[in-house]
RNA sequence: GGGGGUGUAGCUCAGUCGGUUAGAGCAGGGGACUCAUAAUCCCUUUGUCGCGGGUUCGAGUCCUGCCACCCCUACCA
């Protein structure tokens, strides 16, 4: 029987470029969606960009133009990344669209015809420079507890969490103002009234994953639900709320209810209603999310669809985040790639494989090592499935396929036959198991060819009829892999089809080999990874975040957010003038550290081996034990003094002294060296 | 502090309802081949299944205590 799924990915915000982090979603999302198409199922996948909002706002002013112009040049940046990588959207919108406004107030009605909505004053900074309210983020100064200056709004480095009015000495990163405290009103959404139905809906829909329903029992659910402030006084990028002047919806109210606009203009141009899919229960819905904004897709948004009188999600589907190398990802290590940078280095079809490989239905963070990327990519796409279409592609080209498929000793049937837990571990998300089992059918594939040993057919005139059953069952079973893996390379089954005169439309086209047809011209179909174009990709990434950082230095209004303290230079002023010989006599190098370990019988020390190019090695103990974990240095490079006089300590003899900033304890900051920098390079 | 999760080969991970000798891919070692992108094929080494108890005829699997790591959340469960 045909479904009719509506898919959602979230709304990325206007505010910043697509990375690669950001992919994962849209990826996982793409795939779902392409293998329910080729299942023949009635899928339409919608987005938006989420426009809204006072950040928008403050960068629209920044950068000197409307709002609308910024979020324009946004959605096209947006939208062409993802179509760099493949994602394949029925419709693509914003949040800040005529249909969003309507359907807005709409759900805004029923809100207040059930009598949810409250209104009450509220306090909040407001910068009277820049003439709008500030949330936390926009706020800093010296924590109340431990005196730390240039704190955020919310929380300190110490631990200590308070709220920006508790803060000394605040100043608005805006505009270096002192904010002022400042009553307002604002609306509420009063979700206690609608516990009942959320504690029922996450008990029985069975719309969550176990771990996800269990967090909102324990979390939410246990206790009352607290009012959901949802409005923001003006100015404030957005909607106006209808009966309430002056104030606009806060950005996660329209937000979501952006999944509807965008599908509601699909309707418009595809002659659909609205009510089949928003209103039906014959329609499925699966959102697909990061875990960061479970709580506004788990509560709120379920409670706006009860009460507006659409239909609750079948599936909020969530995933975890994306680390690189075991750590988050960071603009200052490079790991940060912006899709735009990986496009140009690298090809989004490995992407889109290698996140499939990691990602399964539970909310885990998935991690893309360098190393493991380029060796599963090149092992398994290249080496196995692309290879089995290369090495008969050549033959095919002058034999064709054979009249009737050949006996292949059960293989394509046995592969006929995966087909239906391939497809299982696809729908429930479970790509990781899906590309797990397509693999070995690869792997059974590959020595088909090898034993049949077609390269010596081809020198015999007498068994061309042989070479032709061999490219025959070799491209067949080519065929079922790329049939099973179209939805995740959507590429490669466009290659298959054209290779083949047929292209690959349906899941089911698997179970029936093709026969006595041509074959085209072979084409290469994929390359291999090169490791130095992943390298490049990362400093790239590197250069472009030191760019980025150095322009907000240069921005006259960002001076504020640099209030730094004088503490350091009154705790240790200046030393006494030297001469440029006498600096000069200190011998600085660039050295990377080899290796680094605890030393057992010492408190502060950690002993390293630093090398300075070839084999040049230097032992030094170093007192960064409380601030540095030793593997984490490893590989690192940093400045050392390299003409020290060697000296003997109770552990070893210590061959000069690494650099490092900061009173001590855990508050020691070794200096590092841009990339590109060789170890044995002085520092001048 | 609380909640959730993970721990199996050098690496990434499978392992069904408790059932024979714990598996795959990659990496490593040896050989073969030359159709194929230094690709492929054959053979092959490696295990305290985190640790300790318990239940059982039988435990990687179930129970329990501990350890390590990860995620979430924190004087709200």
């Amino acid at each position: 029987m045909t479904r009719r799924i509506l898919v959602t990915s979230a709304l990325p915000y206007a505010n910043g470029p697509i990375h690669i982090g950001h992919l994962v979603e849209y990826i996982q999302t793409d795939i779902w969606v392409r293998f329910q198409k080729l299942r023949g199922n009635r899928c339409i996948y919608v987005c938006a960009d989420d426009t809204h909002g006072t950040a928008i706002m403050i960068r629209a002013r920044k950068e000197g133009r409307s709002e609308e112009a910024l979020i324009a040049a946004m959605s096209e940046s947006h939208q062409r990344d993802f179509d760099g990588f493949g994602i394949q959207f029925d419709n693509y919108g914003s949040t800040h669209s005529d249909e969003n406004r309507t359907i807005c107030a709409k759900i805004w009605q029923s809100l207040r015809d059930k009598d949810l909505i409250a209104e009450r004053p509220v306090e909040q900074l407001y910068d009277p420079e820049a003439e709008t309210f500030l949330a936390d983020r926009f706020v800093r100064g010296t924590c109340p507890k431990c005196g730390r200056t240039d704190q955020p709004g919310d929380n300190c480095v110490c631990g200590h969490t308070y709220s920006p009015t508790d803060l000394i000495d605040p100043k608005s990163t805006l505009s270096g103002a002192t904010p002022i405290l400042r009553e307002s009103t604002h609306l509420f959404v009063e979700l206690e009234k609608l516990h009942g139905f959320l504690a029922d809906w996450i008990d029985t829909s069975d719309a969550l994953q176990s771990e996800t329903a269990n967090y909102l029992k324990g979390h939410f659910l246990a206790n009352e639900l607290r009012d959901w402030d949802i409005s923001r006084p003006g100015p404030y990028f957005g909607f106006e709320i209808p009966d309430s002047p002056g104030n606009f919806w806060y950005v996660w109210f329209d937000a979501p209810i952006g999944y509807i606009a965008s599908t509601q203009q699909w309707c418009d141009s595809n002659g659909e209603k609205l009510e089949d899919w928003w209103n039906s229960d014959s329609c499925e819905i699966h959102h697909f999310i990061g875990k960061d904004i479970t709580y506004f897709h788990t509560l709120f948004w379920p409670g706006m669809l009860e009460s507006a009188g659409f239909r609750l999600p079948t599936k909020v589907r969530i995933h975890g985040f994306l680390t690189v190398a075991g750590e988050k990802m960071s603009k200052s290590t490079g790991t940060l790639v912006s899709a735009e940078t990986y496009l140009k280095y690298s090809n989004p079809s490995y992407l889109r494989y290698f996140y499939a490989t990691k990602l399964t239905p539970r909310v885990e963070d998935l991690d893309l090592g360098i190393d493991e990327f380029t060796e599963k990519v090149n092992s398994d796409l290249v080496g196995k499935v692309v290879n089995l279409a290369s090495r008969v592609g050549k033959f095919a080209s002058t034999t064709g396929l054979s009249k009737q498929y050949p006996d292949d000793g059960g293989l394509f049937a046995a592969a006929a036959k995966a087909g239906d837990e391939i497809a299982a571990a696809y729908e429930a998300c479970d790509f990781s198991r899906a590309m797990r089992r397509i693999m070995e059918l690869a792997d059974a594939a590959n020595p088909f060819v090898e034993h049949a040993k077609p390269w010596e057919m081809k020198k015999d005139a007498e068994r061309q009829g042989e070479l032709q059953d061999v490219c025959t069952v070799a491209l067949n079973l080519f065929r079922q892999l790329a049939i099973y893996i179209a939805p995740v390379l959507p590429d490669l089954a466009k290659q298959c089809g054209d290779l083949l005169g047929s292209p690959i439309t349906s899941w089911d086209q698997s179970k029936t080999p093709l026969v006595g047809i041509p074959v085209a011209k072979f084409q290469r179909m994929m390359d291999r990874v090169q490791s130095k174009d992943l390298k490049k990709m990362i400093d790239e990434s590197k250069e472009l975040a030191a760019a980025d950082a150095a322009q907000d230095n240069a921005s006259p209004t960002n001076d504020a957010a640099f209030n730094d303290s004088d503490q350091p230079l009154k705790d240790e002023p200046i030393a006494d003038e030297i001469s440029i010989d006498e600096f000069a006599k200190v011998d600085l190098r660039v050295a990377r550290v080899v290796s680094a370990e605890h030393v057992p019988e010492a408190n502060k020390l950690l002993k390293l081996t630093l090398s300075l190019g070839g084999d040049e090695r230097r032992q030094v103990f170093a007192g960064i034990k409380a601030a540095y974990d030793p593997e984490k240095l490893v590989g690192r490079l940093v400045v050392m003094a390299a003409n020290l006089k060697p000296r003997k300590m109770r552990f070893g003899l210590s061959e000069g002294m690494v650099t490092a900033a900061g009173p001590g304890g855990e508050e020691v900051f070794i200096l590092g060296v841009d990339e590109g920098a060789q170890p044995g390079q002085r520092v001048h």
